[in-house]
RNA sequence: GCGGACGUGGCGAAAUUGGUAGACGCGCCAGCCUUAGGAGCUGGUCCUUUAAUCGGGGUGCCGGUUCGAGUCCGGCCGUUCGCACCA
C-alpha cells in the first residue's frame, strides 16, 4: 500500500483524518509495525540495559503450511506478558527464531520433491510475514535459524563440549528405528511403540549410535525441579519421565542345572558368581520362586545349559526381530527356561532362571526376581508355565494361608507371612529390614533407579548438523578441532534416506574422506547428523549473542540477560525440549561455560485451542487460517479474541462467531477516542479537553487497573479483558462521551493486548512517545475504598435482603440495620442464636 | 494399572482465605434509530411459580464438616492429559 508513506510523512494530518474516521485495523497495523521498526522500539540496549528482562517464547519449526492458530495463541500470550513487563519499565528482550533443521522440514521437502536447503528459506520467509503481521514486540536483530551454518557451528561446538566432558559416547545398541522416516528415534519420540512424527510402527535395530549421558544427570534434573517456578503440570511430567524409584539390588548365587552333571549327579558347578536384580519389593524375597532375565542379558549365553541352548537361541532371535509395538504392549506371557538355577538368599531354595521379553534390558539390571504371589506380571507368567506361587503378604485381617486367585499387590496395610523371622512385620517396615538383613550377608544394597535413559542423538538423515567426529585407523575416534567448525552440511541432490541404516552423507565419499586432524592420515567423517532436539536445547543461549561468529554466547551478554526470566510454551515439550535444555545447560555449567545451571527461572505452559468443541486437524478440515481472520477483523482483534477464549493456561474453544464481541469492544474504545479528539479540535486543539471526568467512572478505573494488572501478571488474560470491557461499559454508559482522563489509562492497559490500536489512540490523544514507553497506570489505593457498601443479609444461611452499611460499621450496627428492614426482619422469627458478621461481605442471622 | 487436571446456563466461561453462583462475551428476545441492515444504541435472558413481586430449586452423583460449600473431606460416575510389561 502506498498509503503507508502518506501516513508516515504526514502524521498530524492523518491523525486528525483518522480521528474522524472509523477504526481501520489494516491501516494502523501496517503503520505501527513500520513505526516500531523505524524507531527501534523493540530493541533493548543489549550491553547497557539497566533492568534487563528476557522473555522467551518457544520458537516454531517453519512449516510450509504457515503459522497455525496454535502458534499464534502461544506467541500472543508470550507477547502480552513481555509487553506488560515493558510497560512496567523493564528493558525487555523478546527474540524470535526458527527450529528449521530436522525431520519435519526434511519430510516436507521430500513430499514436495524439493530440496530442504532451498525450501527452508521460503518457508521461513512466509512464516515471518505472518508473525510480523500479528505485531509482536520482537527484537529482530537476534533472529536465529538452527539450519544456518552460523548457528549449527555452535551446536557442533556444544556436542564437542559434551564429548570433552565424557558425556557423549558411541555404542552399539538396540535402538528405535522408524521404517517410514528411516531413522533412529529417541525414546521420547516413540509413542506407544509408534513414531511420534509419522505414526509408523517402530522397529528395533542394533546400530552404532551416539548417546549423551543424560541418565547420569537424573538425580540433579529431578532435585532441581523443586527450586523452579514452573507450571506444576510440567514439573510433574518431568518427574514421571525421570521415574525415580527407590529399592534394592539383590544378588542371587547362580548354580548350574543338575541335569548338566553328565551323570555325576548332584555335582553343582558355579558358572557365574551371581546374578543381580533390582526390586522395590525386597520384603517379598521369601516369595521369589524364580528369576527372569531379559533375552538380551549378557549372562544368558553363559548360564544356558546345552539342553536348553536351542530353545533359548530361538527365543532370543524372535525377540530381537520384534518391533517395539508387540514387544512392549501387554500380551500373553512368553519365555524359556535357561536350564540354570539360582539360590534364593532368604530361603536357600534353588529356583529356576528363565528368560522372557517382559523383562527389559534397559531398566534396572535387566533381571528380576519373580514373586508371582505379589506381582501381576509374575503371577501371569507363573500360571502360563506352571511355576510355584508362594504367598508372603497378607492383609491385616486375614491369616494368609488361603491360595491366591490373583497377585496380591496391596502393600499399604499388609504384613508378611511365610517369611521366617519377618512374619507379622508390616510391608513398609519389612522393605528396609529385609534389605538390611540381606545386606549383612552381602546379598543386598539399597539402590535408587531412574527410568530416564541416555539420549540417542544419531540420526541417519540429511537435514541436520553433521556430528563433528572423525574416525582414523591410527588415532581412533577424533573430535573435529573447534577451529575447524562448522562441519558444513554439503548440498547433495540425493538426500533421501534409505533402508540401510546409514546416512545419505555416507554415499558421498568426497565429503566424508578427510585427513585426520591428529596424524594427517586418511580418515573418514561421521556421517550421521544430530537430533533436532540438540539444536533447540540451547537456542535461548544464542539469542542475546546472535550474530557473534567468535563465540557461541558472549559472557557479558549471558551475565546481563540469562537465565531466561520468563518462558512460555506448550506442554507437549514438557519432557523433550525442556528436559534436554536443562541437561545441556547443566553440562555447560559444569564445563565452566555458564554461571547458572537452570536455564528457565520461570516457565508457564499454555493450554490448547480447540474449535467448536473439536480438536483442529488438517484431516478434519477445521483448521483456522490466521491470515484471513487478521484480514477481516484486524490482528489486534484476533489476538485479543484468542486470549479471551478461556484461561490461557488451559486453552479454549474457538467459536467463529465470538470474535465479533472483541471487535465491537475495540470499536467502542476507538469511537470514544474519536469523540474526545473531535471535542478537542472543536474546542480549539489538542489539550483543550472539555469533558470532565466522572467520579464514579474514575473509581471504577482504579479498580480496573488493579484487576488488569494482577490478572495480566498471572496470565489470566481472559478475565483481564473482561475487566477492561466492564470498565468501558461503565465509561460509556448510556452512550456517554468519555473524558480524556478516563481514556488514557485504558489505552495503556489495553496496549499489551491490542498494541497497534493502543499506539494509534495514544497518538491521537496527543502523545509523542510510544505508549510502551509511557509506563503502566498507577492505581490510587484511596480510590478503592468506599464510604459504604451493600451488605448481604442472610437468615439461616439464606439470602433475605441487602442493606447499605458504612464501611467501618461494626456488628451491632449491621444487625440493627438489617432488623430495621421489614423484608428481612419478618424471617427472624424465633430466638437469635448466633450472628455471623463478615465485614464488607455479609451478615448471617441464625435463629432457632 | 500409576500420576495429574477437570466436570458450573443454549454456547465460551467468571467466582481472594469457604461468604449474593453465572461477571465478561457469543447467541437469543423486545424496544429505539434507520429507506434498509449481517451497523449502532437501550433493556431483558439459570429453572420453576407469578400480571409483576414474594417464594421454592439449582454448580456430574451420594454422603460428611460448617452459621454458610461451586470451593474443604470421603466414596462413586464421566471427560481429558502424561507415563505404562519400569520389577
Amino acid at each position: 500500500m502506498k498509503h503507508d508513506e502518506e501516513i508516515h510523512d504526514n502524521r498530524d494530518a492523518e491523525a486528525s483524518a483518522s480521528a474522524t474516521s472509523t477504526y481501520e485495523p489494516s491501516l494502523i497495523e501496517r503503520k505501527w509495525q513500520k513505526e516500531w521498526a523505524d524507531r527501534k522500539t523493540n530493541e533493548p540496549d543489549m550491553d547497557g540495559a539497566k533492568r534487563p528482562l528476557y522473555a522467551l517464547m518457544m520458537f516454531p519449526y517453519p512449516s510450509a503450511e504457515g503459522l497455525h492458530v496454535g502458534n499464534l495463541f502461544a506467541f500472543t500470550g508470550s507477547d502480552i506478558s513481555a509487553r506488560y513487563m515493558r510497560l512496567r519499565g523493564f528493558d525487555v528482550f523478546q527474540p524470535f527464531g526458527y527450529d528449521a533443521f530436522g525431520i519435519h522440514s526434511e519430510n516436507y521437502a521430500l513430499k514436495q520433491g524439493a530440496h530442504p536447503m532451498e525450501l527452508t528459506p521460503k518457508n521461513i520467509a512466509n512464516f515471518q510475514r505472518q508473525v510480523e503481521r500479528a505485531g509482536f514486540m520482537i527484537d529482530w536483530r537476534a533472529k536465529v535459524d538452527t539450519s544456518s551454518p552460523e548457528y549449527y557451528r555452535w551446536t557442533q561446538w556444544i556436542f564437542l563440549q559434551l564429548y570433552k566432558q565424557g558425556l557423549a559416547y558411541k555404542k552399539a545398541a538396540a535402538v528405535n528405528w522408524c521404517p517410514n522416516d528411516k531413522t533412529v528415534l529417541a525414546n521420547e519420540q516413540v509413542e506407544n511403540g509408534f513414531c511420534e512424527r509419522c505414526g509408523a510402527a517402530v522397529e528395533q535395530r542394533f546400530l552404532e549410535q551416539w548417546f549423551l549421558r543424560i541418565g547420569s544427570y537424573s538425580e540433579r534434573l529431578l532435585d532441581n525441579l523443586d527450586t523452579l517456578d514452573w507450571s506444576a503440570t510440567t514439573k510433574q511430567a518431568q518427574r514421571n519421565w525421570i521415574g525415580r524409584s527407590e529399592g534394592a539390588e539383590l544378588s542371587f548365587k547362580v548354580v548350574r542345572a543338575r541335569e548338566m552333571g553328565a551323570g555325576t549327579g548332584g555335582n553343582d558347578a558355579v558358572v557365574a558368581d551371581e546374578l543381580r536384580v533390582f526390586t522395590t519389593r525386597a520384603d517379598t524375597i521369601f516369595g521369589a520362586t524364580y528369576l527372569v532375565l531379559a533375552p538380551e542379558h549378557p549372562l544368558v549365553a553363559v548360564l544356558c545349559s546345552p539342553a536348553q541352548q536351542d530353545a533359548v537361541q530361538a527365543y532370543q532371535d524372535r525377540t530381537s526381530h520384534q518391533d517395539l509395538v508387540s514387544r512392549k504392549s501387554v500380551k500373553e506371557k512368553t519365555g524359556v527356561f535357561t536350564g540354570a538355577y539360582a539360590e534364593n538368599p532368604a530361603t536357600n531354595a534353588q529356583i529356576p532362571i528363565w528368560i522372557a521379553d517382559y523383562v527389559l534390558m534397559e531398566y534396572g539390571t535387566g533381571a528380576i526376581m519373580a514373586v508371582p504371589g505379589h506381582d501381576e506380571r509374575d503371577f501371569e507368567f507363573a500360571k502360563v508355565f506352571d511355576l510355584p506361587i508362594t504367598r508372603v503378604v497378607a492383609s491385616a485381617d486375614e491369616a494368609g494361608d488361603s491360595p491366591l486367585e490373583s497377585a496380591y499387590t496391596e502393600d499399604s496395610n499388609g504384613h508378611l507371612v511365610n517369611s521366617g523371622p519377618f512374619d507379622g512385620v508390616t510391608v513398609s517396615e519389612a522393605k528396609n529390614r529385609v534389605t538390611e538383613w540381606l545386606a549383612l550377608r552381602g546379598n543386598a544394597r539399597p539402590v535408587v533407579n531412574y527410568r530416564l535413559h541416555d539420549w540417542c542423538i544419531s540420526r541417519q538423515r540429511y537435514w541436520g548438523p553433521p556430528i563433528p567426529i572423525i574416525y582414523c585407523d591410527a588415532c581412533g575416534t577424533v573430535p573435529v578441532p573447534e577451529s575447524d567448525l562448522p562441519v558444513a552440511l554439503p548440498f547433495i541432490p540425493d538426500f533421501k534416506p534409505d533402508d540401510s541404516g546409514i546416512s545419505p552423507l555416507a554415499r558421498h565419499e568426497e565429503w566424508y574422506r578427510v585427513a585426520c586432524p591428529q596424524c594427517g592420515g586418511q580418515a573418514r567423517r561421521e556421517t550421521d547428523v544430530s537430533d533436532t532436539f540438540l539444536d533447540s536445547s540451547w537456542y535461548f543461549l544464542r539469542y542475546p549473542s546472535a550474530g557473534r561468529d567468535d563465540v557461541a554466547f558472549d559472557p557479558g551478554r549471558v551475565d546481563r540477560w540469562l537465565p531466561v526470566d520468563s518462558y512460555i510454551g506448550g506442554n507437549e515439550h514438557a519432557v523433550l525440549h525442556l528436559l534436554y535444555s536443562r541437561f545441556v545447560t547443566m553440562v555447560l555449567h559444569d564445563g565452566g561455560h555458564l554461571p547458572f545451571e537452570e536455564p528457565f527461572t520461570k516457565f508457564r505452559a499454555h493450554g490448547m485451542i480447540i474449535r467448536e468443541g473439536a480438536k483442529m486437524s488438517k484431516s478434519k478440515g477445521n483448521t483456522i487460517n490466521p491470515d484471513s481472520y487478521m484480514e477481516q477483523w484486524g490482528a489486534d482483534a484476533f489476538r485479543m479474541y484468542l486470549m479471551f477464549l478461556g484461561p490461557y493456561e488451559e486453552g479454549g474453544d474457538y467459536q467463529d462467531k465470538g470474535i465479533v464481541g472483541v471487535r465491537r469492544f475495540l470499536d467502542r474504545i476507538w469511537s470514544s477516542v474519536r469523540d474526545v479528539v473531535a471535542d478537542e479540535l472543536a474546542a480549539g486543539g489538542v489539550g483543550s479537553a472539555n469533558v470532565v471526568a466522572d467520579a464514579d467512572v474514575i473509581r471504577k478505573l482504579h479498580r480496573t487497573i488493579k484487576k488488569v494488572e494482577e490478572d495480566t501478571a498471572r496470565l489470566a488474560y481472559n478475565t483481564a479483558i473482561a475487566a477492561m470491557m466492564e470498565y468501558t461499559n461503565v465509561m460509556r454508559r448510556g452512550d456517554r462521551t468519555a473524558s480524556k482522563d478516563e481514556l488514557l489509562p485504558l489505552v495503556q492497559m489495553i496496549a499489551p493486548y491490542a498494541p497497534h490500536m493502543a499506539e494509534e489512540c495514544w497518538q491521537l490523544l496527543g502523545n509523542e512517545n510510544s505508549v510502551f514507553d509511557s509506563g503502566w497506570p498507577v492505581y490510587d489505593q484511596a480510590q478503592l475504598v468506599d464510604e459504604d457498601y451493600e451488605l448481604v443479609v442472610q437468615v439461616n444461611g439464606k439470602v433475605r435482603g441487602k442493606v447499605r452499611l458504612a464501611t467501618d460499621a461494626v456488628q451491632d450496627a449491621a444487625l440493627a440495620a438489617a432488623m430495621a428492614e421489614p423484608a428481612i426482619a419478618k424471617f427472624v422469627g424465633g430466638d437469635v442464636r448466633k450472628v455471623i458478621f463478615v465485614p464488607m461481605r455479609l451478615l448471617n442471622i441464625v435463629v432457632s
